[in-house]
DNA sequence: CCACTCAGCTTACAACTGTGCGCTAATTTA
DNA sequence: TAAATTAGCGCACAGTTGTAAGCTGAGTGG
């Protein structure tokens, strides 16, 4: 193993062992340098190898996460193309999503609202790109202006993202009841939509 | 000064030195009780002598931030009866509290996605009875069954909220293109929940 | 008035934190 | 092969944390 890969892997490592750092009861802005180091299995000294700050590894671990959030985007998409109805389609992606990720969306979650005007603006920016890309399908979809579009997108993904924050702690059952409800209320918004705009 | 009265006082220093604390940059879970004792004027150790933990404070700050709401609320209602459309007056309220009152905002904000369950959900019971008062004030007055005007009123209560969040870092004028944004999206839920329903 | 209570203090300690410094051993380069 | 680079380590230090123990002085109740 050439020097150069044996970096790579203790930089995963690192990531690796943060994420699972964040486990139920922590935030990126609560875990300590030495805790991720003695996960890692390396001494907190060598981290600085790889990282300037534990505050650039918060933020390789937020663009993690938003890579995970966009191939998510992309998996929706081939689906709803194979047919089943968009909102449905794109909501169950969603849950499942969150359940097979659940350290990475709480680390969205957390640091959406946390305490790192960094972390947030990342995260925002994150969530943005949701938004675009669903105002655009809706330009495309329903044909209206973009103003209305971005306004009932916007909603949406405010929507679905509380719900996700509702289904993480819930167990298999109450996420899918979860995912009727918030199935529905996509619905009026779309529906009070296209009904404003008449 | 009686020893009580004087307690209390110091109670209170205490919650108010907890508050100031939570500005910008801090979360219930990142404030130490020495920082608190430190803001608060008193030793350390003597924060033992008005809270068993760091955390019945956090606890107490949860509660009385519940109860800002509920104020709120009724005042929120004050202001309808009075005129001025539903939508418009409570959007209007609410983003003047944000403004008015952006750490007990923050606090409620921050703990309802936080890493402490106990805090989740004593935000996640204020949340609740935000919805519930807005589902029995739906009943009334649009006159649909009570599954349907529940899940409208949690549309509009996560819309709000999350409205909310994205105006506390704003300036005034953001906050206003924000609260008109937020109109509008309740409008199609209130909308979309009308048609659905025929 | 005198015994009692108790809010607040000082001192102390062990646990933890981030990080500077210099070493080692192994890979890479010339 | 010799020189240079560098990932990772151990040690050290100053700063912070929560909280235990015991004292003091002022308000309280008999």
């Amino acid at each position: 193993m050439t020097r150069q890969e044996q970096k790579l892997k203790t930089r995963q490592n690192i990531i690796h062992a943060a994420f699972s750092l964040l486990d139920e009861n922590r935030s990126l802005s609560a875990i300590s340098l030495r805790e991720v180091a003695r996960e890692a299995g390396i001494a907190p000294t060598s981290f600085y190898r790889h990282f300037k700050d534990i505050d650039e590894l918060g933020l390789t671990l937020v663009d993690e996460a938003g890579l995970a959030l966009r191939q998510l985007m992309r998996q929706a998409r081939r689906r709803i193309a194979s047919g089943g109805g968009v909102i449905n389609t794109s909501v169950d992606t969603f849950m499942e999503f969150i359940a097979a990720n659940k350290n990475v969306f709480r680390l969205l979650l957390r640091e959406h609202t946390g305490t790192s005007s960094a972390y947030r603006l990342a995260v925002f920016r994150e969530i943005q790109h949701f938004v675009d890309e669903l105002t655009d399908y809706i330009i495309e979809r329903q044909n209206v202006e973009f103003k209305l579009a971005q306004l009932q997108a916007d909603a949406m993904v405010r929507l679905v993202f509380s719900a996700g924050a509702e289904a993480l702690e819930a167990d298999t059952e109450l996420r899918l009841q979860i995912g009727d409800k918030v199935k529905t209320q996509l619905r009026y918004v779309q529906l009070g939509a296209s009904v404003h705009k008449e």
